[in-house]
RNA sequence: GUCCCCGUCGUCUAGAGGCCCAGGACGCUGGCCUUUCAAGCCGGUAACACGGGUUCGAAUCCCGUCGGGGACACCA
């Protein structure tokens, strides 16, 4: 059904860091590229002059490289028929065709001022007559600048067709969408410096990059109308069009930077987030392929389609990103988690990289951790040395009769030939059994003497991740403590 | 204000006229397991916005109401 060859686009303005929107709008056009063997495409809009800065650029690039969404062309991959990827680097393009639409009368110069148009736009809506604002057609037919002006300093207008007339689009998520020529007007495709305005820039590139299906947020639906009187008066085919639903915040409007500090990919990154478990998340925000919740990047490729995009906005919910988080943790190979554990424990003061622990560590920590940075937390007792007793566990767990279970647990502990799992769960067996009593008598002293608290994993591994010289240490601190 | 989109458990969703007195997941919660905490397993909680139609039959189709969101720049 889908082109057999699709050519898709991420069009970011470089104007901050990569945010959770684009990078949802980014992960549906790769997959529909990687889907249907198609290309997908990265171009950078960059013609607002004020806001775009390459550290944007970079955060971007950054952004897509952490999840992972590599790109066939763009910044770095140009590609010799289709120039470059950067609009600034475009202009010429855009001149040429605007004067194009000027010689054929679709498009005409405006020499109204910024400071004109606005005074009357607010008068229109001081009047509150019903509707908004529209260029009243001032400069419509001046073949001319007009006196005091010159050929400089006008913008380029859009000239809509006149008459009754509708335009209309089939959405591949939300259906037909159409609109009467009436709600539209001469909007500005050009600035007097050359500088193309979204609305126009967009289209002349799509087009000339051949692009098949644009998809992008649904706040994007309205633009769709002019761009399509463009493609009409340039006499092109408009591509395929998905406008995908909204991500909304915690207060239900609109993910935006402004607000919103989780609309920061790069923030999840820092909280230990992973890539599989934010795309995973996000791909479920108004996609869905039956119940499936658990979702590799091998299986989004095989099955995304716009088809399973929903057209309701969803709403950001941090327990689930983390749950996710935590499968991926169960998911992956432990090397690949230790890896990325590092840099945190590193962050944290400590020496890891090469440590043999790291992997048992994993293991041990993947299933009460949610995020990299909890399993750090967590970890940061096995690479101190010493512990910091919590009063209220050392009160109950290391007094009278637990002392004694503990030195006799210490004596076999450092008896034990190898330093393993199975042995050191067999001590508190065996002094448990002998003792008569419970493991639990036994395992807990042992665990707060080593972890200061009361909660760790099984005491073998844990007494295994603390290390020989460092466990018998601790006890025996604890012990001198005791008495 | 005008235009556009949307409306199933608190949240993400399955559902494309009978399979649904609505299924899954997160969360919350009861239990099991258990040397602690988790994880895991078993169970519970909770929704078709409302009102009219159409139909033998509607969460699914139509209309209206209400509600939510988005867009209305020489930003993208």
């Amino acid at each position: 059904m889908a082109p057999s060859k699709p050519r898709v686009r991420f069009a970011p303005s470089p104007t901050g860091y990569l945010h959770i929107g684009g990078a949802r709008t980014a992960l549906f056009n790769y997959l529909y590229a990687k889907r249907y063997g198609g290309t997908f495409i990265l171009r950078m809009e960059d013609t607002d002059q004020e806001r775009s800065t390459p550290e944007s650029v970079q955060a971007i690039l950054d952004g897509l490289d952490w999840l992972g969404l590599d790109w066939d062309e763009g910044p770095g991959k140009e590609d010799p028929k289709y120039g470059p990827y950067f609009q600034t680097q475009r202009l010429d393009t855009y001149r040429r065709h605007a004067e194009l639409l000027i010689s054929q009368g679709k498009a005409f110069r405006c020499y109204c001022t910024r400071e004109e148009i606005t005074q009357r736009r607010e008068a229109v809506e001081k009047a509150k007559g019903p509707g908004s604002y529209k260029y009243e057609g001032t400069c419509h037919d001046l073949k001319a600048p007009p006196p005091g002006k010159k050929l400089e300093d006008a913008v380029i207008r859009f000239r809509m067709p006149s008459g009754e007339g509708t335009v209309s689009f089939n959405d591949k998520v939300l259906g037909t969408i159409t609109k009467p020529y009436s709600d539209l007007d001469d909007w500005v495709m050009m600035r007097a410096d050359g500088i193309p305005l979204y609305n126009y820039g967009c289209v002349i590139d799509d087009h000339l990059m051949d692009i098949t299906l644009v998809s992008r947020g649904q706040e994007h639906i309205n633009s769709t109308f002019p761009q399509l009187m463009l493609y009409q008066a340039l006499g092109w085919t408009p591509p395929d069009f998905a406008h995908l639903p909204l991500i909304l915040g915690p207060d239900r409007e609109k993910l935006s930077k402004r607000k919103h500090p989780e609309a920061d990919v790069m923030l999840h990154k820092r909280t230990g987030i992973m890539p599989e478990a934010l795309l995973n998340f996000v791909i479920r925000l108004g996609w869905s392929h039956g119940n499936d919740e658990v979702i590799s990047r091998e299986q989004m490729v095989e099955w995304f389609d716009f088809d399973g995009v929903g057209s309701t906005s969803g709403v950001w919910n941090p327990e689930k990103l983390q749950w996710l988080n935590q499968q991926w943790f169960k998911l992956l190979p432990p090397a690949v988690v230790a890896e990325r554990l590092v840099p945190f424990l590193e962050a944290r003061g400590f020496q890891a990289k090469g440590d043999a622990r790291l992997e048992p560590l994993v293991l041990a920590l993947r299933e009460r951790s949610r995020t990299l940075e909890e399993m750090a937390n967590t970890a940061s007792i096995y690479f101190k040395s010493g512990v910091t007793l919590d009063e209220k566990a050392a009160a109950k767990h290391l007094g009278g009769d637990s002392l004694n279970l503990l030195r006799q647990a210490r004596e076999k502990l450092a008896a034990l030939p190898a330093w393993t799992v199975e042995p050191l769960d067999g001590v508190v067996k065996t002094v448990s059994e002998a003792a008569q009593v419970g493991m639990g008598k036994v395992a807990q002293p042992i665990r707060v003497a080593i972890t200061g608290n009361t909660t760790s994993p099984g005491i073998g591994e844990t007494l295994l991740l603390v290390g020989r010289e460092e466990a018998l240490k601790r006890i025996d601190a604890a012990l001198a403590r005791g008495t």
